[in-house]
DNA sequence: AATGAATGAGTATTCATTCAT
DNA sequence: TATGAATGAATACTCATTCAT
């Protein structure tokens, strides 16, 4: 009884462009990303990603969604193993390992992002993702505050951190200088304050 | 004896294609910013684009300074006009008020921030405004604690308060259902707590 | 002892591609013929194309040759059941009616005959066909002049009008306004008195 | 006082991109005429054919309306000269002696029908400049009855001449055997006929 | 007999830039 | 200052054909 191929084995080469394109626009832009150039590097020819895809925009659109749901599954899969009671702290050590481990992500996130204010479709697609990766974040505040499913504070308050974390990246991508301790620093606090509002 | 004339007046045909530049990136996104569609926004000819601009990165680079220095302009009028004690209240109803009224300065700053990624020069154009962008939210926070100068924290807190606004910003442009208020009160929460730390 | 099998029956994927080039051809145009849609018309991969032809070009011609051979078998058919006597106003009751019936087949033949202007192939394919119908229809002529064998004038007569008649569709298929009436009584005025001149 | 300079000098590019265009159909068919053919024939770079006409679409209709003006001028200024009472042997003669000098023309001609099937802008020119040379046929026609305005029947005669001389054309144009004389001696009769009915 | 993947040449169009006037 | 014409490289995408399976 044999197991069933993973996605990537029985389509490698559209895997293969899905991570080319990621890999280019995290390096080049999303200016650079050309079909030629993600074909070369994907190792194949430019009419062939006209085969496995009908438009370079929807290759595109594959690779940001694919980069997202990775990310989303990170996020999930932290908050499994971390203990109750540590759950904020872990959240915010991890944003901020992230934001260096992560670096590339965030980049495409960023550039898409910027695509994506005449791009409704492009849009669509984020809005979709990033309520989703929210949803996650406010399952984290809820378990940090005792809660079993997230109220709406503490749905706001994961869009803001989320929000808030986003534009950190930003700053810190064009400036390797951000204070970045102080930034997390800064909204952990908010954070707390924010899930436990003095008497 | 004769006022210098105002930059506007000295130069009125690069001053309009500044301003073309600055509202097609705002309007239609930094791809579909050509020299034929600027120059058309401008009301002249593609050609003259560059007897008044070297090349089309430079006319971008320039309105993308003009456009931050008017950002920090507008920051340093209300800040001299807003009495001691107010201006932390004055910071964040500005800030959220700014939201809505400087969406085109937003969207134009996130999509010359996405290419920044790859281009150093616009990078450097980047740090050197956001750095002086910085500053003046800095003084802000400064005044607010009654200091004349700011000092460490006060700069982190204006770093970060000012990124954090970027990526609330980022994500209310990509979803209008982003809960705004709730970000801005959080973030204040933060800022108070952060300049005036509990005993 | 079995029949012999169809052609249809013995070969059905080769005539399937067949109708599928024709049908194509007929409602999209020559431009539009490639083998991905006549495939896709046929619910055939493209590949298989080129087993069942050597070119795209061998389909096109196997096409066209198989239409006007339809066409030679239609006016042969009428022929034969036509009472002798009313062979002409017969020839052009059928042509007119043909015109409406028949527009698919004239689609086809307006496009390869434009097509032919440049493909000597194609020509040859065309010439032979025409001369074949051209013949029949001299045979009519010949049968409404009480003459067992057509002569020279029926021979003229035939290929004249049956160019004409292929000149009258191509106007009414550009425009549904033309007086096909009209042109049908010109046309048959002119084979009677071609066929039977004045004293 | 200098003469008002013709549009072929006053725009030399655009008039060549049209008579290349036409060269380019006449002698290698629609499918054949690339821009980079087009342009190449022009002398000129392919992109600047998109400077002088928004599409290869809009430029192929040019030429195509240009060379069907030049038909309509031709006919009109036989008519101009040729005496009364030889008007209909006069457009005979002329149509006969333009099948061998005009192949071109038609050549074009029939391209363009052929693409006109599916092509609906296409299609449009094609009825207009056919009602036009139509109209100026007519003309011919009711002069030669003597009368000065044509009537139903003038008009019904010269659109069937027109669309039965064109499929001869297309006859003659595939195949050089095609009996000429006797179409157009048949054709002729028709005209008298239908001009000048038998009482 | 049939498929799906792959290629390489070809398509129209857009673009920043140059330059003579 | 300003224009209009011109270039050459780049763009996404289509196509007929090939081939291993």
């Amino acid at each position: 009884m044999t197991a069933a191929p993973t996605p990537a084995k029985r389509n490698p080469t559209r895997e293969r462009l899905i991570e080319a394109a990621f890999a280019v626009v995290a390096r080049e832009g999303l200016e650079a990303a050309s079909v030629k150039t993600i074909a070369a590097e994907a190792g194949i020819t430019p009419g062939l990603m006209h085969y496995h895809f009908p438009t370079k925009d929807a290759l595109l659109e594959a690779a940001l969604r694919r980069s997202l749901e990775a990310y989303r599954e990170r996020v999930r899969s932290r908050r499994a193993v971390t203990p109750p009671g540590g759950q904020l702290a872990a959240f915010f050590a991890d944003a901020r390992s992230g934001v260096e481990a992560d670096a590339d992500f965030f980049r495409v996130r960023l550039a898409f992002a910027a695509q994506a204010l005449t791009h409704p479709g492009l849009a669509a697609v984020l809005r979709d993702l990033n309520a989703a990766a929210t949803e996650e974040t406010a399952l984290t505040f809820a378990a940090a505050a005792g809660r079993s499913t997230p109220n709406d504070r503490d749905q706001a308050l994961a869009a803001t951190l989320k929000a808030a974390f986003d534009g950190v990246m930003l700053a810190w991508l064009n400036d390797p200088a951000f204070p970045l301790d102080a930034a997390g620093a800064i909204l952990e606090d908010a954070a707390q304050r924010w899930l436990a509002p003095l008497p």
